[in-house]
DNA sequence: ATAACAAACTAACAACCGTTAGTTTTAATT
DNA sequence: AATTAAAACTAACGGTTGTTAGTTTGTTAT
């Protein structure tokens, strides 16, 4: 399936203003306001309000799904492998953080086939995580603290890196990347 | 202020219902029929919806703000005081973690003195906490890292506890709070 | 020039939104 | 039993929602 030129517009200034307001609270005529045309002609180029939804949402769910299937069949420790996965999640923030703010918040307004869809995919994600963390934990590359609070420390600062990378554009990737891995590896004290 | 018995219970079924689908996604009729009444009837008890909303996330937000003015102002060292916050966390989102969702997800639709007023305490809340890390770094408690990536990964575990807390409830608080403080503060390697 | 097509437009639809007005029911007080 | 107040109800309002139908405009290929 090969997108539009002005069909991608519509998909990215939507994913704009649903970051900003949500996905109930934007209409469609607030998406045609902002191309400068009219609601109704947005129908030449989508078929719903939904599907902007799940285009937005359904492919970076899927790049996430993919690499961090790559990275847990690469050989190398478990940290290189956590390494990989906070780059990852950098490497999104700055290419589309636009998409991945509406896949945070606004997942749960998907319907249907996507909606399990994106479930099945966000659950896999985290068990692909637990093995990695389990993983090193088996060799001691990882401090046996709870591995549900590693988890989820972890994930959540990586998935909400979006709310801030934005107001501090200031700080580069890869001083960024480094100080993370050094936050969320080896602490602060 | 006193809030009547009927209004409070307004005021929690609405912030579960806005924790699952968002403030714009909740109409007053959802609202009602989770209450078993008529839409109509809440407006023997609320203003508006925007009231509702108002009265679920500044409660809170004020909550935050008092307590980490204490933390603050209290003589112990950052550290400690790093993990009264972790504390001040975990209390309230084990009391109202609807709520709690609700001030992260929705603070956006709040509207004119009570946006500003919010927008206001997040930047204090904000300032406070990079006042207490500061004090850190300076006498060699915590690390010389990237002050704005030690506040945002802290703060976004924190702030989003609710959205784990709920699924696994199995752990008990106070080794939650043990392995927060581990995992934050001396980090997973 | 003409045919063809994409992409904009106007106008309107049925459904739903938050909210108000006026009325009836329920329960407590005299 | 009568009074009162709280809290529910029915009915409806003006505005907004996503979406459709039918038409016009602009561009490209013949």
């Amino acid at each position: 399936m090969k997108l539009s030129e002005r069909k991608i517009e519509i998909i990215a200034i939507s994913a704009k203003l649903f970051k900003e307001k949500g996905y109930s609270a934007v209409t469609m005529r607030d998406i045609a306001q902002a191309m400068d045309i009219k609601a109704a002609s947005l129908y030449n180029h989508i078929k719903s309000k939904q599907e902007i939804l799940v285009l937005i949402i359904i492919e970076i769910a899927e790049e996430f799904t993919n690499v961090i299937n790559e990275i847990l069949a690469s050989e190398v420790s478990a940290i290189q492998k956590i390494e990989k996965v906070i780059q990852l999640h950098i490497d999104i923030t700055l290419r589309n953080s636009d998409a991945l703010a509406c896949l945070n918040n606004d997942w749960m307004h998907l319907a249907n086939k996507e909606l399990t869809y994106f479930i099945k995919m966000r659950e896999e994600y985290e068990e692909s995580f637990r093995t990695i963390i389990k993983q090193g934990i088996a060799n001691n590359e990882i401090k046996n603290l709870n591995i549900e609070v590693i988890i989820f420390s972890t994930l959540s600062t990586l998935r909400t890196l979006y709310l801030w990378y934005g107001k501090k554009k200031t700080i580069k990737p890869e001083v960024l990347k480094a100080n993370m891995i050094q936050v969320l590896l080896n602490g602060i004290v």
